[in-house]
RNA sequence: CGGGGCGUAGCGCAGUCCGGUAGCGCGCCUGCUUUGGGAGCAGGAGGUCCUCGGUUCGAAUCCGAGCGCCCCGACCA
């Protein structure tokens, strides 16, 4: 670290940024085993913060919630034939149970699609059984060569949504759905907002006939893929003779559809939105979205702005305002604003004698943005209905900020491969041009600059004037592809 | 799995080249004074120097092997 106290500044090295701000934000911490870490009270608080509004989003959308076991049989994961190789390397297998060999090998679960369907379709008779809308809450684990705190972890949290319907084109229809709810938490939630579209081939989920991803622009101007969803056509349908019998009579086998998004979004928010002094959490997700510091000499003072603050407190509470009164003693007031700027927290209320006197309390956002003053003086008795405007302003000024930032990294029109690789090996960012739809031009570009496309974004988020030609190989552009180095 | 770096007190490090029995800052504990942006003074606790083996009268230091972690690359939510 730079020094003891501040962090190593984002611009010398952004890697080093992003490690020290979540340990010393105390969201996690390594654990013994290698590529596995230990998620901490705060850390976890910040994800019982996104999968409360997740699972809210899923159940106003039909789904509900149910649990599938850990460990899978080798022969389940076997059965799909471009998921067992999609998955295979990066399998853990357990051998060995009850002192004993096992006769069938058991797979720890990177994904559950084949489990769950092998379940769906002893409970799938007919078309009146469909839609299933299932999703879950779990652990996964994929054995990654190479691990990054919250962005890649041989094990991690997430959720997956699993759906069976009648059609095709209702499954498109979840699938999409889907998509957009992660769209709207992270546009609502957590102000960071992504570029939706659809993968390549190669880049699609394997077993999947077609996938979906919310595609977020970090700091450094690298991708994050922060929420994907897949049409699985028939796929796992047929390998796991999950058929039903339709409205006239006939048999056929259901469309599916699964969507996750993991932990690594945690990861997102801290490069979306942290700065050189620590993490910056936005309210809505922010385990405490007010800190109140009372600032006192004598004993007296002590006893005055403490309860002052235990007042402004309750206040606030009855508004469901999540506020944290630092009562500490030991501690000095410059100590604690370190601490919980350090760690993210929206909103301080410092409330000392002067305050006292005045009737107010002293509002200092965690960061500054336009339009927003960072210091404000508040009112005592309008503080209950000022505080919840100013985190609602702080939220949605933090979107904005990250929506300009996004779109000011975002380079459009760019015909050229040369100027292509200037900006890939330069400043980086979402470069939107021309692609011609083979799989040869994709791979050249991966290979040569590292960057790859990163979604075929929708109507909404592409140039008004189409690319015509591809970047790559200078034939006629079937598409517009955001390409970018990505995590 | 290749390249680089690093393993010494809770954290960050010095000491290693040139062997002589371990130190600094922060943090922690006690006391007093302090408290509106990382407090001061005094006292104190805390270490198998990653592991194993070798060389040596003597190893944190030299030699060998191993393990672990971080960073960069190939593969990936």
């Amino acid at each position: 670290m730079a020094d003891e106290q501040g962090l190593t500044p984002r611009a010398q090295d952004f890697s080093a940024w992003y490690n020290e701000v979540v340990l010393r934000a105390e969201l996690a911490d390594y654990s013994p085993v290698r590529g596995c870490m230990v998620i901490r009270p705060y850390g976890y608080g910040i994800w019982e913060n996104m999968q409360r509004a997740l699972d809210g989003m899923f159940k106003a959308t039909g789904h509900q919630n149910a649990y599938f076991p850990l460990f899978i049989p080798m022969s389940f994961l076997e059965r799909e034939k471009e998921h067992v190789e999609g998955f295979a390397p990066e399998v853990a297998v357990v051998t060995h149970a009850g002192g004993k060999e096992l006769e069938e090998p058991l797979v720890i679960r990177p994904t559950s699609e084949t489990i769950i369907y092998a379940m769906f379709a002893k409970w799938v008779q007919s078309y009146r059984d469909l839609p299933l809308l299932i999703n879950q809450w779990a652990n996964v684990v994929r054995w990654e060569l190479r691990t990054r705190l919250f962005l890649r972890t041989a094990e991690f949290l997430w959720q997956e949504g699993h759906t069976a319907h009648a059609s095709e084109a209702e499954a498109e229809e979840e699938t999409l759905r889907m998509l957009g709810v992660y769209r709207e938490f992270m546009d609502d939630w957590m102000a960071m907002p992504p570029v939706l579209g659809r993968k390549t081939e190669s880049e699609k989920f394997a077993g999947a006939l077609r996938t979906y991803s919310c595609e977020a622009l970090m700091q450094d101007n690298k991708a994050l893929q922060a929420a994907t969803s897949h049409n699985l056509g028939q796929n796992f349908a047929r390998q796991f003779e999950l058929k039903y019998q339709t409205v006239t009579g006939g048999e056929d086998y259901a469309w599916n559809t699964s969507w996750g998004a993991s932990t690594r979004l945690v990861g997102g928010l801290v490069m979306t939105h942290g700065d050189d002094v620590g993490l910056v959490v936005p309210p809505q997700l922010a385990p405490i979205q007010v800190v109140i510091v009372p600032i006192y000499r004598s004993e007296e003072e002590r006893t005055q702005t403490l309860g002052a603050a235990d007042q402004v407190a309750a206040a606030l509470r009855a508004q469901q305002v999540r506020v944290h009164v630092d009562a500490r003693d030991t501690v000095k007031p410059g100590a604690k604003y370190f601490e919980w700027e350090r760690k993210g927290v929206p909103l301080r209320l410092e409330i000392g004698p002067k305050d006292l006197e005045r009737g107010q309390v002293m509002a200092v956002r965690r960061r500054e943005l336009e339009g927003l003053a960072r210091k404000e003086p508040l009112p005592m008795d309008a503080v209950a209905t000022l505080v919840p405007q100013r985190l609602g302003e702080f939220q949605r000024a933090l979107l904005e900020a990250a929506r300009r930032r996004r779109e000011e990294n975002s380079y459009r029109g760019i015909e050229s491969y040369d100027r292509f690789r200037e900006i890939v090996e330069g400043p980086g960012g979402f470069i939107y041009a021309g692609w011609c739809g083979s799989a040869a031009c994709e791979a050249k570009v991966k290979e040569e600059t590292k960057a790859t496309i990163r979604c075929l974004p929708f109507e909404e988020f592409r140039t008004p004037e189409a690319p015509t030609r591809c970047l790559v190989c200078g034939g006629e552009a079937k598409h517009e592809a955001v390409w970018d180095r990505a995590y």
